[in-house]
DNA sequence: GAGATTTGCGAGAACGTTCTCACAAATCTT
DNA sequence: AAGATTTGTGAGAACGTTCTCGCAAATCTC
């Protein structure tokens, strides 16, 4: 009568069913070193009769590797940009037999900081960090000088010398400013997303996060290029997850020339314009227009669609994971800085007023 | 002068420099067992100077335990549900002390099979899964007789014995049929997603999810109690993620009666609804109504707001783990089926009829 | 057919931790 | 003060795998 394992079989059942050792039975399984073909075959019949799997953990111990890579990353609920990239990172990371770790940092340092640390504990072979904001960057600096693979997400950090993958939302706030301005308008609204404890304001915070200052100067290049003063732009800066920008939004609308278009940083402020605009009864791309920076399916789907920039999140992943992956193949990769295109969607949160002269800049 | 170590230093680096044993050292840091607090301040001291973290992997391997628990679930673009399931998951796991593996299924069955055992052989200390189908289950029993604890997540599984978490959806959807009812409706389209490779028609597929089914059974119950006829109500089955959705809807709109409202079971449908009605000049809310299941921001945000089937996703996500956590902590827990309230939230995509006699269900 | 090479396999160490056990020193008991 | 107990520590095994090394058998070389 056979004896009731109670635990899973280890190689060693394997090798002692097999009639060989461990040594021989594990490089069966392997598939590496010198082996006759039919104890392969042994070896194999009786890993499978005992239904034996390899325990991960133990191989990673032995070799020094998890084949498992951290993911440091915001995730909010409205934002979908962070969701989908997570979905494409996992994606990405399983095509190549990696296994993900996710921690939410929700745009605060210390988790951040507590994150990083866990994943490193638990020996992943390399990190992804979406970095919540630029000012603070030792614990990165740490963590590469111990050698880990490292690559950021979305957002450079000055001072780290890392491969960093970005998108050119510069560009793309540019090319949203000359459709808005193509379409007639000449009061701008310019929604801005900062993190943190910061309220809202009209007045610039000392620090933002990389991808947000592109857009700042996309604005401001492309109102330069096109002759938008000042007193035609109004600006407010108000963190999200708060009912500030519900706030900024009323101060945007509620001043004597108001903007006839809003811009956005991110979805959800889009939504808060939406919100505001509805309980208004002011109807999207007809009273008040509207872009807003990442596509979602409901921007698409609404009437009239939202005219966003979208970002090719899938591929953004996609390549995130690829070089992560060089990194830990070959350490020593040089540093790059990858900048994918942004494309400007154009739908109907737009409204066209090129027929309407009072909107022309000599009003101003 | 001292030796450059190339690598992370171990409890062995520490126990020397404290200049104590392995035994000893581990003691210190772990806090267990007989040790005097000035050796434990000794060590720790060492530790810190040393910048010592345990490696994890070998902690898990010793111990049988990794600190982590799998995700077995899909992610899809729209469907947001499943993305604030994962953060909620995440976070309640960290709250925990526990990190979470994610693999997505993308709702394949096979894609299902090899995750779980990758997850398994990963070695995590127990499964929180969302069966793809509630048809194939025998991978779920080899899983639960490997005796790994396993809790099923959102759709419940005929055949398996497991502590299972969803949502009062036959409440949920019944309430929705009811409030349609009272706004005037007695024309009903209803608009079902299911999974893999459907097509769309107006037949029932043989084996629904289990959360479906529910959707199914109380739109039925709730047109039977109010006397809503079969003639009144027009089916819609499709997959989602494909054209059909989009089909099927212009076969609901274009018949000679058509609904007055649709009702859609998931997200993924009502944003096909919303970019059907747009293309058609149909205004929600007013020319066609709309409820759908899972509440969103752009719901809330979009003006009219949609009447939505709320569900608590974290609370659903946080009792998940707390139960995961339980059956790992102190196996052989009896299986729970844990069903969570759903909450209709009435806002302006429901038009009101009740002024409109031609709609009387006298005309049918 | 004798030496050189290749082939196949096993013994044992190693990865970094924790845990059991044993034992000496310190403290308590009466 | 002698025995009993408690306290603190270290030696060594164990977790399950892979990898290095050595050795015997088989095969090749001329």
């Amino acid at each position: 009568m056979a004896i009731q394992k109670s635990s899973a079989p280890t190689i060693i059942d394997v090798a002692e069913r097999a009639g060989v050792s461990r040594a021989t039975a594990s490089r069966a399984m392997g598939g590496y070193g010198r082996i006759a073909a039919d104890t392969v075959e042994r070896v194999r019949q009786a890993a499978t009769e005992l239904g034996y799997r390899p325990n991960e953990v133990a191989r990673a111990m032995r070799q020094g590797r998890t084949k498992t890579i951290g993911l440091v990353i915001i995730a909010n609920f409205t934002n979908a940009f962070f969701d989908r990239a997570t979905k494409a990172i996992v994606d990405a990371a399983k095509s190549h037999g990696y296994q993900v770790l996710i921690t939410n940092t929700d745009e605060d340092i210390a988790a951040e900081r507590q994150a990083i640390d866990t994943l490193v504990d638990k020996q992943v072979d390399g990190l992804i960090v979406v970095p919540s904001t630029a000012a603070v960057h030792d614990h990165l600096a740490t963590l590469q000088k111990s050698g880990k693979p490292l690559v950021l997400f979305d957002r450079r950090v000055d001072g780290i010398v890392a491969t960093t993958i970005t998108t050119d939302d510069f560009s793309g706030t540019e090319a949203a400013v000359r459709h808005a301005y193509a379409m007639g308008h000449r009061r701008f609204g310019f929604l801005v997303a900062a993190a943190g404890n910061y309220g809202h304001s009209n007045e610039r915070p000392a620090v933002m996060i990389s991808s947000v200052e592109d857009r700042i100067n996309g604005f401001m290049s492309g109102c330069a290029d096109l002759g938008i003063k000042p007193k035609q732009q109004s600006w407010m800066f108000c963190e999200d997850n708060s009912r500030h920008p519900e706030i900024a939004v009323a101060k945007l609308l509620d001043q004597p020339k108001a903007p006839t278009i809003i811009l956005t940083t991110n979805n959800d402020m889009a939504l808060v314009v939406l919100k505001t605009a509805g309980n208004r009864r002011l109807v999207i791309g007809k009273d008040i227009s509207l872009i807003t920076v990442d596509d979602s399916q409901w921007a698409a789907a609404m009437a009239p669609g939202i005219t966003v920039v979208a970002r090719p999140v899938e591929e953004l992943g996609a390549i995130t994971v690829e070089k992560l992956l060089a990194e830990i193949d070959s350490p020593g990769q040089k540093a790059e800085k990858i900048v994918l295109p942004t494309e400007l969607i154009a739908r109907g949160s737009v409204a066209n007023l090129v027929m309407y002269p009072e909107n022309e800049p000599e009003n101003y």
